[in-house]
DNA sequence: TCTGGGGTCCTAGGACCC
DNA sequence: TCTGGGGTCCTAGGACCC
């Protein structure tokens, strides 16, 4: 049987957003950094050894680390640091697949002869991204995703860890399982009732047992990567299903045209992202957080794709009206907006009013497709039902 | 221990079509 | 009028990831 060598590698971003905090201020390195307002969007390695946590709220990350240093978050340095980042990829792999802004999977099989083997490829990525970013990284080398995922898991921070495809079955089972990928603290709680505590006792199990603790798809994932079965390539070029954005109302109640206006807000900087991308998207999903802790989700899809502001707001408001009574009752804290079903743009269709003059309406497209920089437009032209046009209009 | 902002994937029921 | 089986799409919720 062919065995593949090792030879994924996946890269993560140490503490990523307090490691760019710390690169860009001299007085912050090797001091405990918060990175957050409310609540800790990423905590440095030293604010992480007093047990800060992400998602922990600030008042208890305070108790816990007094001295740390709290700062706001600055996305656009971390956007433009991942981009740096990811330019280091692409120059030592020729396949990459991001996962997030501070992860991606790299196949560096058969580069032996040009770049080194995967190991070496391995140190040079680290080398790279802290000389030409200034950043830590972590890399797990291995045959499979899965396990290169682990791996780095395991050898972070500013760790490198090759699990050789002989010792895979021993690196696997004596881990926590935890350290899974898709087991969170659901999955573990049902396991740990069960007894199961370690990944190879997870192996022992079969299959149609796991299908019965924890579903048909997560049983049977847990299943294979158990047995280490995990066949998926990495695959460049991934695009994302949908673009959103959220904002929390804090506690108290909201007047409706408070909500109204951070409806609107959501909804203008989802719409912009949207055409900034070129994806236009049909299913408007309206997120919400209530006083209890409990959430609910609204959806409507459209019959095309759009991402002008004011088609995607009208939805929204649609659905936010129609979730009032329940608002009354629980008492909003979160509100978000988010467009899925994205397409390319240049499937994007565009409805116009015709009154049969065909050159005013070539120049009338030729002009949207300028001024929104689109490669192909679908035009779609409805004679005689005006009513029901809809031009796309600039924001 | 009460919670930010950004995502992915899966499940299940209902509508609708052939 | 009743009845299969199969497929797709939509909606809502839940678990999980960083």
């Amino acid at each position: 049987m062919f065995v593949p060598e090792a030879a994924i590698l996946h890269a993560d971003l140490d503490a990523f957003f307090a490691s760019v905090e710390q690169r860009d201020d001299p007085r912050l390195r090797g001091r405990p950094v918060i990175v957050g307002g409310g609540v800790v969007l990423a905590a440095s390695y030293e604010a992480k050894a007093c047990g800060v946590r992400t998602a922990m709220g600030a008042a208890r990350a305070r108790r816990l680390c007094a001295d740390a240093v709290v700062v706001p978050p600055r996305m656009s340095a971390y956007t433009e640091a991942s981009r740096a980042v990811y330019e280091v990829f692409e120059d030592w792999a020729p396949v990459v697949e991001s996962l997030s802004i501070d992860e991606a999977f790299l196949d560096v099989r058969g580069l032996e002869r040009i770049t080194g083997t995967p190991v070496e490829i391995a140190w040079k990525l680290k080398r790279s991204v802290l000389e030409r970013v200034g950043l830590p990284i972590t890399v797990g080398v291995a045959r499979t995703k899965f396990l290169a995922k682990v791996a780095s898991g395991v050898a972070k921070p500013n760790g490198l860890l090759v699990v050789s495809p002989e010792r895979e079955l021993s690196f696997l089972h004596a881990l926590p399982v935890e350290r899974l990928w898709g087991v969170g603290a659901v999955t573990a709680q049902k396991l740990h009732e069960r007894g199961i505590t370690n990944v190879g006792e997870v192996a022992r199990l079969g299959e149609s047992t796991l299908v019965q603790m924890l579903g048909r798809a997560s049983g049977r994932q847990l299943h294979a990567l158990a047995h280490n079965r995990d066949a998926r390539r990495v695959e460049p070029g991934r695009r994302r299903g949908s673009i959103g954005a959220q904002h929390a109302l804090g506690r108290g109640p909201r007047s409706p045209a408070e909500v109204d206006a951070a409806l609107a807000g959501l909804v203008d900087r989802v719409t912009r992202r949207m055409r900034a991308a070129g994806r236009p998207g049909r299913t408007v999903v309206l997120r919400l957080r209530f006083s209890d802790y409990s959430r609910a989700t609204r959806s409507h899809t459209l019959p095309h794709a759009t991402y002008q502001t004011a088609g995607v707001l009208a939805t929204a408001r649609g659905l936010l009206t129609a979730a009032l009574p329940m608002i009354e009752r629980r008492g909003l804290t979160l509100v978000g907006v988010a467009v899925g079903n994205l397409e390319s743009d240049d499937s994007l269709q565009l409805v116009l009013p015709f009154d049969g003059d065909r050159q005013a309406l070539d120049a009338a497209v030729d002009e949207i497709r300028g001024r929104y920089g689109l490669h192909a437009l679908t035009r779609a032209v409805l004679l005689g039902r005006r009513d029901i046009a809809m031009p796309l209009l600039p924001d």
